[in-house]
DNA sequence: GCCGTTTTCGGCCCGACTGTTTTCAGTCG
């Protein structure tokens, strides 16, 4: 049964939505959200766990309730109580959900009393105003359905965080320029690092005119609405403003909150979230007879915290929890015991493993790419061009590869002074296991990145053999981007990762973080999985030109969110170190 | 529906803004 998780998760997020527009109990709905939310990032199938109710109601947010629903999915492929609740709904209802502004109330509302049943019949009734006789119902607020209906159309889904990270930081940059803006950052999922992104949340923090107090908050408002890309205006208040800003193909919501430099360290904490990690600050605080809100942590309606996040951590007696370790899944605990890892920094990283030159599809020569990384301060550079089956990228034949590997060890001397230079190759791995050059071949090199880049649609269980097979290749040091997923774009394989993972622990081999921000892949959960089975990862830019090298700091993020130190990965070993763990992982 | 170093019952986070209202419900994050 291939993703059972993702299919359960669904069934959940479905079963939540429909009991949301039938009023049903809120804690039920949350209840269910939140199992969702628990499954969707289970790195195990549960399939392997089979239908133990026992064994799965163990998972910290799934009681015996959804364990036993979970069990009738793995031994029917269905859940009843899934089916009698969409059953109660007409088919298109629960999609409506997904458009902002309109909420489970005014959904009921449209169904019962406009017999609405579907995206296509609101879209039909908005084209006339007759909605507006329903109670709690303007002309005002159908305008703006229209427009949220238009702005789901365009945009759609969410933008990858490569595309709202530097967003972000020009309109950080731009509000740090107001007159009075003491502090700005961006919060939410974008600091999270998270390698989707709904909206852009940022904070700022203005010091407040004693003669005016709104005045100040209003002048940051007034400018940001008047930024050049701002398209529409959704909500403009004196603390909190909305706008959409139109991008090359999708439209984003951006969140701008103003608050005084005394709550900015509370505000921060508060807008960056997650919503789970808030709830259960919150809760935290509530235990210990005190408050926590945007603004400030209280005791008898008393601050006693709110500058700095760190302030209102030590308080709530905790250590400092890194943004992207804010997702309720076991950091709050971890920094009661103060055993928090020391997470991952760019700076750490002091070695490139997986780039490409002109000999295939790069824009590098080997020396330029070389001194590039050199610049970076790396002290090793691994020339990883594609191998023969990549037609497309211009992949290099047995021969060709031959006279790379001369070529590369020439630039290596010339260089040697100056950083390590590695002759490796990103060697395909074909759709039934097998690499793309012979072991006699792949002997001749310093390391060996294998991945997959074609066949990314077989079955799970074909994709797991595939993988399995190429990591028991004894001369395979890393697999690159192992399911080849291009976000928004491709799904990409679905092998068991479990099995997969194994493998790589047993061959004593890396994974590979892809930090391409199409790609970053493993993704945060399967390289926490990595991590906790003990296998290296390996942040590599795949690299094909300047500029590419930049994109390091996605996969940074994405390798910090699975909870990794500089010790779980290799490029951040001394060279030393390195060259001795690449000799350890092949044959003497 | 989940959960428990005060609980197996009775809790379950908090505030801003909008549009529609004569004081607030709905939505969002």
């Amino acid at each position: 049964m291939p993703n059972a998780n993702k299919q359960l998760a669904a069934l959940f997020e479905q079963m939540a939505a429909v009991l949301e527009i039938l009023s049903g109990d809120r804690f039920r709905i949350n209840a269910f959200q939140r199992a969702a939310r628990v499954i969707d990032d289970l790195p195990d199938d549960l399939a392997s766990i089979g239908p133990d109710v026992k064994e799965i109601a163990k998972i910290e947010g799934i009681g015996k309730g959804t364990a036993q629903r979970i069990a009738q999915f793995l031994d029917t492929g269905k859940i009843k109580e899934h089916a009698d609740l969409l059953a109660k709904l007409p088919k298109g209802l629960p999609a409506l959900l997904d458009i902002s502004g309109l909420g489970p109330k005014t959904i009921a509302l449209l169904w019962k009393q406009a017999g609405i049943e579907s995206l296509d019949d609101l879209k039909a009734k908005l084209r006339t105003d007759e909605l507006a006789q329903l109670p709690g119902l303007g002309t005002k607020k159908l305008e703006n359905l229209r427009k949220s209906i238009k702005f789901a159309q365009t945009s759609g889904q969410r933008v990858r965080l490569g595309q709202a990270l530097p967003l972000a930081l020009w309109l950080v940059d731009q509000l740090r320029q107001i007159q009075g803006v003491k502090h700005a950052a961006y919060a939410g999922s974008l600091r999270r690092g998270k390698e989707t992104i709904g909206d852009i949340d940022l904070i700022v923090a203005m010091q407040p005119n004693p003669k005016h107090p709104d005045k100040a908050a209003q002048a940051v408002s007034d400018a940001f609405v008047k930024l050049e890309p701002v398209t529409d205006v959704l909500v403009k208040g004196p603390t909190k403003t909305s706008v959409r800003i139109a991008g090359d193909k999708h439209a984003i919501q951006v969140d701008l909150r103003v608050v005084t430099p005394d709550s900015f360290g509370a505000a921060l904490l508060y807008f960056t979230g997650s919503k789970e990690h808030n709830v259960a600050l919150r809760q935290l605080a509530i235990d210990q007879g005190a408050r926590l809100n945007e603004y400030s942590l209280q005791k008898n309606d008393r601050p006693i915290a709110s500058r700095t996040e760190q302030d209102v951590y030590k308080k709530l007696g905790l250590t400092y929890i890194p943004p992207t370790l804010r997702e309720d899944r076991g950091e709050i605990t971890l920094a009661q015991k103060d055993q928090l890892p020391t997470l991952i920094e760019l700076p750490d990283i002091k070695a490139e493993l997986h780039a490409h030159t002109d000999a295939s599809d790069g824009r590098w020569s080997i020396r330029d790419l070389a001194l590039t990384a050199a610049e970076r301060g790396f002290h090793t550079i691994a020339v990883t061009d594609h191998s023969r089956s990549q037609a497309i990228a211009n992949g290099l034949s047995n021969n060709r590869l031959e006279q790379h590997v001369q070529a590369i060890r020439s630039v290596a001397d010339e260089l040697k002074q100056t950083i390590t230079v590695l002759a490796g190759s990103e060697v395909d791995i074909l759709a039934d296991g097998s690499l793309d050059y012979p072991n006699a071949l792949l002997k001749e090199l310093d390391l060996v990145v294998a991945s997959p880049h074609s066949g990314l649609s077989q079955e799970p269980a074909k994709a797991t053999k595939r993988l399995v097979k190429a990591i028991h290749n004894p001369y395979v040091t890393i697999v690159g981007h192992p399911t080849g997923r291009l976000i928004n774009r491709r799904q990409g394989m679905s092998p068991d990762m479990k099995q997969v993972i194994a493998a790589a622990a047993e061959r004593g081999i890396a994974l590979e973080i892809n930090a391409n921000n199409w790609r970053l892949d493993l993704n945060d959960v399967n390289a926490r999985a990595a991590i906790d089975a003990g296998v290296m990862l390996a942040i590599d830019t795949d690299a094909h030109g300047p500029g590419d090298f930049d994109q390091l700091i996605y996969g940074i993020l994405t390798a910090q969110r699975a909870g990794a130190t500089k010790d779980n990965v290799v490029n951040a070993m001394p060279r030393t170190a390195l060259v001795k763990w690449l000799k350890a992982t092949r044959p003497a």
